[in-house]
DNA sequence: GTGAAAGCGCTAACAC
DNA sequence: GTGTTAGCGCTTTCAC
């Protein structure tokens, strides 16, 4: 592999000419300029961007934690990430830290041993020494920690629950289950505190039997709907994902339960596929593309130095489909 | 930041004993190690590994080159890469081509300039030099070009779409539709050749009305069902994946044509979904993961120096679920 | 077993 | 506008 040092020799100038001419050609005469292309061109100069970044100490990548690669609802943010990421020339390492914690950590040594030079993280399942207070250039996204001084990127869940349950309510149902996530995590709170928001503003008691815990996962959703009907009864569901309305749905029919006709149940995310299943799966959409998009946005100026908003909300939107009608049906 | 001389100084050896201590623990004395690790310890070392990369020449990063992050069949081949990586202290740098030879170049030029180490790539869509004969260390994985000389990880698909042909033969069809991938892939042209084998083998004709292309995304599935079923009677369909089937299924039943009852199908993957929709669909399963562990053992063999099988077949698997009945019902 | 010293390939002052 | 030079932080001979 060529060196700088055989462009120069090549060109017959020095090396620094030749890495002004590559980083700002404005710098250089145009006679030197197009010599050095030349030189470049003939040996298949492709400059060591390693020794680039040690000299300047960056990486010009980010890593981006997510707790489950395999769980679509985050590779439409990932994209969204990618394509800020590559406009403005950071690579993206992409860190499954499968739920746990020290995966996370061994992520997040990678800014510590300048592999990368930020972290966006789309878990909240991380180290709890960073919780206190992050000195890493980082920024949060879907996920947060009440206090945790960071950037973050996410939704209003707590209003965007909320919409929904209002929409059920709209249409008559009276007798609303909820399956839940994780209870420890805060936005799980937050929707959950939405849901009540919405029986409360119209006089409805809070049924603690109407809950259910999951763990966002489909099975978990399944079994979550099979012990809820054993003791509530209900006309319609909410789920605090699509993944986990889809379990639910599935347990549903096996039980005999129409969707809709006996069952409206609405979800959370708008994963690709709310819109194929039969009927279609009325849910809250979470624009994930913008949301990748907002997160790598806000860490690049963060990188740059600039300061960035502490916490930019995402507006969601309640899309319905076919799997709501009226309880009177 | 501190630095290795840093932590030298504290423990008062050379940076080339602290390098050694942390690098090689058996080339130093017991007290010596000792000393430096309290060091390092005291003042948060961490080393910069751009440094190291730089003086050894590696960078332990091995780029993944996906056509679309958002096709879940990639999700889970990416994370048994993952985790062979992890064990072998690479990182992986995922890189979404967005199904364009321009972004594959970007990610192969990595290793050009040292940022990586070598490539898996999950696409055949890359940059016609690089075709002719790799120098770079690469390993494909699911896709192939016939006479590419890199190692592949693959599946038969000649052999495996036969046999989910040949189901359909046994239990009674007699006219089966076949939406088909782009033809100038390989891997497409290898599937409908086991669909012909299929037929050829008990003597049935094969029509060219029985097919219909798709580019493997759900719409083009949904789309090319209802072009096929306007010129093609069949009582059993055959797709090239599992998302083209979820497509042509949403299509059958908008168009009042019963699953199973009147039209089987089959698809190819298995998705996470598959299993999930009413009826669960039956389909050609490829051990996604293993796929990924397969392939990113295979570079990091090549890496290491040593010589890779050029060609691993990992053994596919017909699901058999709902989606498909005698066509005598 | 340990230290001194030479670089890995590049960039950025600083001179000219 | 261009060259000289001094490192970035680490590993690794080569001596001792």
């Amino acid at each position: 592999m060529p060196t700088i040092k055989d462009v120069a020799k090549l060109a017959g100038v020095s090396t620094a000419t030749v890495s002004r001419a590559m980083m700002n050609p404005e710098k250089v005469s145009e006679k030197t300029r197009l010599k050095v292309e030349a030189a470049v061109a003939e040996c298949g100069f492709s400059p060591n961007v390693i020794a680039r970044n040690l000299r300047r100490s960056e990486s010009k990548t980010i890593v981006v934690i997510v707790p489950d690669i395999s769980n679509m609802f985050f590779a439409n943010i990932v994209r969204g990430i990618q394509r800020v990421a590559l406009k403005n020339a950071y690579k993206v390492l992409l860190g499954d830290s499968i739920h746990t914690v020290e995966q996370a950590k061994a992520y997040m040594d990678l800014v510590r041993s300048k592999q990368a030079d930020g972290i966006i993280s789309l878990t909240a399942e991380l180290p709890a020494e960073v919780r206190q207070g992050s000195e890493l250039p980082m920024v949060m996204a879907c996920e947060y920690f009440p206090g945790f001084p960071v950037p973050t990127v996410r939704i209003d869940n707590r209003g965007s629950a909320s919409r929904a349950v209002d929409y059920l309510l709209d249409i008559g149902h009276r007798s609303i289950g909820c399956i839940t996530g994780p209870m420890e995590n805060p936005i799980c709170i937050d929707r959950k505190a939405g849901y009540q928001d919405s029986l409360q503003k119209i006089n409805i008691a809070v049924d603690e039997q109407a809950f259910e815990d999951g763990d966002f996962s489909f099975h978990s959703g399944y079994s979550a709907f099979r012990r809820l009907q054993q003791h509530f009864n209900m006309t319609a569901l909410f789920c605090f994902n699509d993944m986990m309305a889809l379990g639910a749905m599935k347990a549903a029919i096996e039980l005999g339960i129409k969707v809709p006709q006996q069952l409206s149940i609405v979800g959370f995310d708008d994963l690709l596929f709310a819109e194929y299943t039969d009927p279609g799966l009325t849910t809250v959409r979470q624009p994930q593309e913008e949301i990748g998009i907002t997160a790598a946005n806000t860490l690049v100026k963060v990188l740059q130095g600039g300061k960035a908003n502490q916490d930019t909300i995402i507006p969601t939107q309640l899309l319905v489909r076919g799997s709501c009608v009226s309880p009177s049906k």
